[in-house]
DNA sequence: CGTGTAAGGAATTCTGACACG
DNA sequence: CGTGTAAGGAATTCTGACACG
């Protein structure tokens, strides 16, 4: 995945109809991983709930470990251990970048 | 804009009343442009309609266009003009590539 | 706990048409 | 030509609830 194609994978535009097409769940399920705090769609001015690409993805990964048996709670647990591993790597890249760019900066001097 | 990032900007999957709050445009105007051949949404099993980022962002410049009073009929070559255009670099790109990966195979040997 | 379903209402979308300019 | 609008119907979405296991 590249950086860039994060403004679409994000923007939530696709409502539940759409997304049950996506991913063969149904409207019911989905609203419940929502009420069980899994997923975050938007609502339009009218309370319509949109979802972005991200969200049918983690909808999909739910669906698979749901199929496994694992419960919503559980679920959560691990979605929340990922996204820390994630934070992690990306600070620690980050960090790399500053002090690469600090020797840089010191050895053109 | 990645390679890879045009597998969400071109999956067909917001509805019409997304489309309006993305583009500013009319549910009037979006249909009609779909008549005129500037666009072309998909549909649901129902028939619903449903746009990609991809349509959204022609939309804009179609909006742009009309602004500047150029007609739909206008417009459309003026598209028809780009994607030649694009084609084109593209065709020429991947004539390149063949040659630098021929000359990379008789330097080998 | 996770999901189905029936209920009732509100909002959405669709098509074909008439209007205006 | 491009767009607004009223019309009528069909499909969508929402919430709160009861059911089952």
């Amino acid at each position: 995945m590249s950086v860039d194609e994060g403004s679409y994978r994000d923007r939530k535009v696709i409502v539940i109809g759409v997304v049950k097409e996506l991913t063969g769940l149904s409207e019911r399920q989905i609203r419940y991983y929502e009420e069980r705090k899994l997923i975050f769609p938007e609502r339009t001015a009218k309370g319509t709930r949109k979802y972005s690409f991200s969200d049918v993805e983690t909808l999909m990964e739910i669906a698979n470990k749901r199929e496994d048996g694992v419960q919503t709670n559980e679920i959560k647990k691990e979605m929340k251990a990922e996204k820390k591993k994630r934070n992690d790597l990306l600070r620690e890249e980050m960090i790399r970048g500053q002090l690469n760019a600090h020797f840089r900066n010191t050895n053109n001097r």
